[in-house]
DNA sequence: GATTAGCACTCATGGGAATGGAGTGCTAAA
DNA sequence: TTTAGCACTCCATTCCCATGAGTGCTAATC
């Protein structure tokens, strides 16, 4: 009792019948199918073998079956085909950013959102990173007396958002100078060896600035760390949507959990580089999460993968159109990157 | 028939009660209450004439009484206390923020979850703004080869997050010079005339430069109102633990409505520049929100009322309780930013 | 040997009917 | 003016039963 060709042909209608109806699927629906030329008996004996193989499963004695975990990866392996694009998506995912040049925050954002409100599941866009950074500027901006603003501009993107003590005497133009010094002397340089140059470059003149200094490499060293790990989320309502959740206290644990942003991060993190990658139900390694599927796919900045982007939704979901959505974006959100951010 | 103290009393012993419980309160429960030294029925005549005046409804009418929003409002203008904070919150609210020195962006976004952690509740911060903003500093920060991102800093914060165009002719030197210029020239300017007078003063010499200087002129005139117009929100996912929401039908569109930012800005503005603001049930206006409750307080720096913030709640919240912590908050955040902010 | 018709069986689902209980309004007595 | 008492209302819970979808198994058929 293996998977001949025709218990494939009968998983494949089961599981494409189960995304689109969301009930459990029955041997008659399947013979009234007329590209089975079987009886609902015949196909009922096929089903009680993909059971016993754990391909599917019955929510209870009487009711049709549901496909396993198991299946749906047979399915995304090996028989799913990605789904066309309508006009309308295409429309929404082209037109998005186009219109005014933004920060990365921004895009990444409206990424996210696009991505949510065209598959109707919660999405998840991982901001860029590399480990092979290098410095673009840094600027000092002063704040009040005694406090400075430090934008760092990476070729991977700009991470902001730190503010640190300055010496109450250095003014505007003091910061405005060592800017220009640092970024023209570091300029290109890897992000992980800036910090120790610096340290040991500009140590002396500095010295007498007490900790501001190493205040500063702290910063810039951190910063595309601390962005790497920062996530844009949306949709996280669409969870609601789906019928398995709408037991209220289930859905606010997902909805907890979605929220975590640190655990997401490393969910997408685990996806690994791959152009698209499908992790399913209990393969996602959290309880919460055994009713849902996470797809994802990989971004790059020239041709350099920098960033992973996954939509969440439920086992059940259409890995067909996701994925030909993931594709279409993440080669979207590329090329905005590649053109913000590309090497002159 | 008109409130006597006694009438005032029952009142507001339901309306506590009620908050307490989340049950109709009914005429048995108040007469066991020690300090009525009254019968079940002589209560059941008071509920009833103060169901008539409006202050009382019953769900059914075997069911106890519930408070309706004129109850609510009374009680809040004459009858609530403030209650005391515990040791716990004191200690969660002043460690807030205190270890480090961070943007604006994160403050509010600390503000906010610090809010939503401790009441429960949906907390709204909105970002601070002013009507007499000066420009502190105006930073140029190249980015690809024709990008520049703009960092605009202002006594009431940071303003940052736009990328123009410049002429591709324009290094990162000529954009130091021309950031040292507007910050020097423009120092303590209002913001609303800066475009104008840059737009005079800068005019000719940069008329060769097509529209850079008005993308920049915009771009600094919209980004204190795009500023304005964020707010950080935390803890939605609290709305879920509402009891009237176990509905998922209307969790779902209430969460939806909290995450439009635009009507809650306008609901936190609404607010007025009060001390303490509530807006109870149908006060709000809109009917998804006729079971909630949102409770702001204006924060200042210095002594400016600049921003608001406020949590949103079932109209049945601990009214004393969360004014007492909007309070505390409103004055923390408001001595964080005069810290940060603070004329020299 | 593979397929199918037929049948008994299981079990989730949904619609009453019965029950209990909380709370009310009203009346008459204190 | 207050209160005890009582009839009444209506929600919530439980139980029961009919329904129907879907199954597994067996025996007949191709």
């Amino acid at each position: 009792m293996d998977l001949n060709p025709r218990k494939l042909r009968i998983l494949r209608a089961i599981v494409d019948e189960y995304i689109l109806s969301g009930a459990p699927v029955g041997s008659k629906v399947l013979s009234q199918n007329p590209s089975f030329k079987l009886s609902s008996a015949t196909i009922r004996n096929e089903m009680a073998d993909l059971e016993d193989l754990g391909y599917l499963e019955q929510p209870h004695t009487s009711a049709g079956r549901v496909p396993s975990d198991k299946a749906y990866r047979l399915y995304v392996n090996n028989m799913m085909q990605r789904s066309n694009l309508t006009e309308d998506e295409v429309k929404v995912m082209s037109a998005y950013c186009q219109n005014k040049v933004k920060g990365l925050d921004a895009v990444m954002r409206e990424t996210a959102s696009v991505l949510s409100r065209i598959t109707h599941y919660t999405a998840l866009v991982m901001m860029p990173e590399s480990t092979t950074n290098r410095l673009r500027h840094l600027q000092l901006v002063p704040l009040a007396e005694g406090y400075a603003l430090v934008v760092v501009v990476t070729d991977a993107g700009v991470a902001r958002d730190s503010v640190i003590r300055v010496p109450v005497e250095m003014g505007a133009d003091e910061l405005g100078r060592l800017s220009r010094l640092i970024s023209q002397r570091y300029y290109n340089c890897r992000m992980i060896e800036v910090g120790d140059r610096m340290m040991k470059e500009l140590g002396g003149e500095l010295q007498a600035r007490g900790t501001f200094l190493t205040d500063l490499v702290d910063t810039m060293e951190t910063a595309p760390g601390a962005n790497a790990h920062r996530i844009a989320l949306s949709g996280t309502n669409n969870m609601l949507d789906f019928p398995a959740y709408s037991d209220i206290d289930r859905a606010r644990q997902l909805l907890a959990a979605v929220e975590k942003k640190d655990s997401m991060y490393q969910m997408l993190k685990n996806a690994g580089p791959f152009e698209i990658s499908f992790r399913i139900g209990s393969e996602l390694g959290q309880d919460i999460f055994s009713d849902c599927s996470l797809v994802t796919a990989t971004y790059r900045i020239g041709s350099m993968p920098v960033g992973t982007m996954g939509v969440i939704g439920p086992t059940r979901m259409p890995y067909g159109k996701v994925v030909s959505v993931l594709d279409y974006m993440s080669k979207s959100l590329g090329s905005i990157l590649t053109n913000l951010l590309e090497e002159d």
